[in-house]
DNA sequence: GCTGGTGTTCGATAATCGTCAAACTCATAT
DNA sequence: ATATGAGTTTGACGATTATCGAACACCAGC
């Protein structure tokens, strides 16, 4: 069968869904790299958790619309849903962004 | 003593703070509140749940570094720090307030 | 075929979270 | 002083969460 991954549509996006996924360091780096990256296979993101781990955080920012992911072969590459968002909620991902940029890890 | 309730410092507001404080939907209501009426007490809040859940949900947005709080006499009276999150994540809070307006409680 | 690599899914566990009723503190009445 | 009202704190409970190892599925080589 097909891929059964889903991604939200945009009006699906649920704020609340949305802060809590960004709520987690090791999902805002996932976020953060994405930004500066464009397009990342899953297993280059060094979170410092386990692969099982790094799995279910990649599964909760893709069903909060926050990530696209493509499957080529046998790598699964994550993509930031940047134009969705900021359609849904505009400024809130730059302004995420731009925090992390002033706060380290804060 | 003295009051001893803590309010962080502005550079010590965490952003996994704030987006873990503003991802329940009780507590955005309390900060959509805020940013109309500019200064409430506590039970003026219509939350739909007990007093001691209410309670809960201020001291998160408080520890969190999202509110202030002020008693005086027997009312606590909150307020939003809106220049204190502004200066530590401009556009964070206008992007979370404007997403409101769009999307009822979603 | 087999083997190695990439990533997910399945329990399981420990921690955190949202919720409540009950007891409590403090201020303001009467 | 006795009550009433506003809010917090204290357990307690169930639900969700973050984490892991182990097993699994899939693809790309050998």
């Amino acid at each position: 069968m097909g891929s059964n991954i889903h991604h939200p549509a945009v009006d699906e996006i649920e704020l609340t869904a949305v802060m809590h996924a960004l709520s987690d360091p090791a999902r805002l780096k996932v976020v953060r790299t994405l930004a500066v990256e464009e397009e990342r296979a899953c297993g280059t993101f060094d979170l410092g958790v386990s692969k099982a781990t790094a799995s279910h955080h990649y599964k909760v920012l893709r069903e909060a619309g926050i990530t696209r992911k493509r499957i080529e072969g046998s790598h699964h590459y994550l993509t930031l849903r940047r134009e969705d968002l900021d359609a849904r909620f505009p400024g809130l991902l730059d302004a995420v962004l731009a925090a992390d940029l002033a706060g380290a890890a804060r």
